[in-house]
DNA sequence: ACGGTACTAATAATCGTTCTCAATTTCTAA
DNA sequence: TTAGAAATTGAGAACGATTATTAGTACCGT
């Protein structure tokens, strides 16, 4: 078993909503495990394939679930929503080249205490976070 | 004139890309910095009773406009993109409260200068960002 | 004033996402 | 183990936000 520990959290997640594990939504978890970060669309496209034929809106209903479970993170990039895998990675943020479009991926744990502390002068309790960094890569830079 | 600055930015812009300034862009413009942040849609409603009755479609392209000449600047919150007003108030940050809505704005100047130490580690250079806080707020919390 | 170009409002079209619904699958508990 | 209740599915319609199209209007340099 590959993505176990993803699976269980998932199961859990259903059991506790009494909702019920099917093939459909392990196959969509196991491709989403594949990657970084993808979208609906491409998920739909590499499950295509598959044997039983997976709809689109089956795909965001389970994506959906996976982000309840904390399994992922949606996060607003450009017109589509990106969904990340957030459970083996530590939390990252992002830098993107608004010239080619590259996401750097980073993580950096001085900002995070800064927030923390932020977050507290104002009475505010943190659940998660997003930072994105716009600008111009290496190479675009010249 | 009341917002003389922002106006004047605005045919820089214009000028400089050979567009024309017209009615209904200085109305868009007018009623857009009279807020800390719209959508489209409250525009769109609150210029309804003007005499020339301005479409849609040209809130849309104007609010395009006045982000590419650095008077607004476009954040994806939930389903509707929210356009702030960041000529006169310096760069701030969100904290968003994910169960009342209620959204705080802080500015924190050690943060951003981590940001510019991060990019740099990576040869990446900033031209904006967004950091956005979810969590909840003193009240929601109890 | 003229002609050309940019602009506009209205509408249609598009995009990503969610909803509807009949048929199917999963779970529960007898 | 099996029946039946409840959740889930795919297909396509529907949806809301945004963009493109169109045919007519306003601006500007000459």
């Amino acid at each position: 078993m590959k993505h176990a520990k993803e699976l269980g959290l998932l199961r859990e997640h259903l059991a506790k909503h009494r909702l019920k594990v099917t093939t459909q939504r392990e196959l969509i978890l196991d491709a989403f495990l594949g990657n970084e970060h993808v979208t609906a669309e491409q998920l739909y496209r590499m499950l295509g394939r598959h044997k039983p034929h997976i709809g689109l809106a089956t795909i965001y209903r389970t994506l959906n679930l996976l982000c309840e479970s904390g399994i992922a993170q949606e996060r607003h990039f450009g017109s589509q929503t990106h969904y990340d895998n957030v459970v083996h990675k530590r939390h990252h943020d992002h830098m993107i080249c608004t010239q080619c479009g590259v996401i750097i991926e980073f993580e950096n744990c001085d900002i995070e205490h800064l927030q923390d502390q932020v977050a507290a002068r104002h009475g505010f309790t943190i659940s998660t976070h997003k930072l994105e960094l716009y600008g111009w890569c290496k190479s675009c830079k010249r």
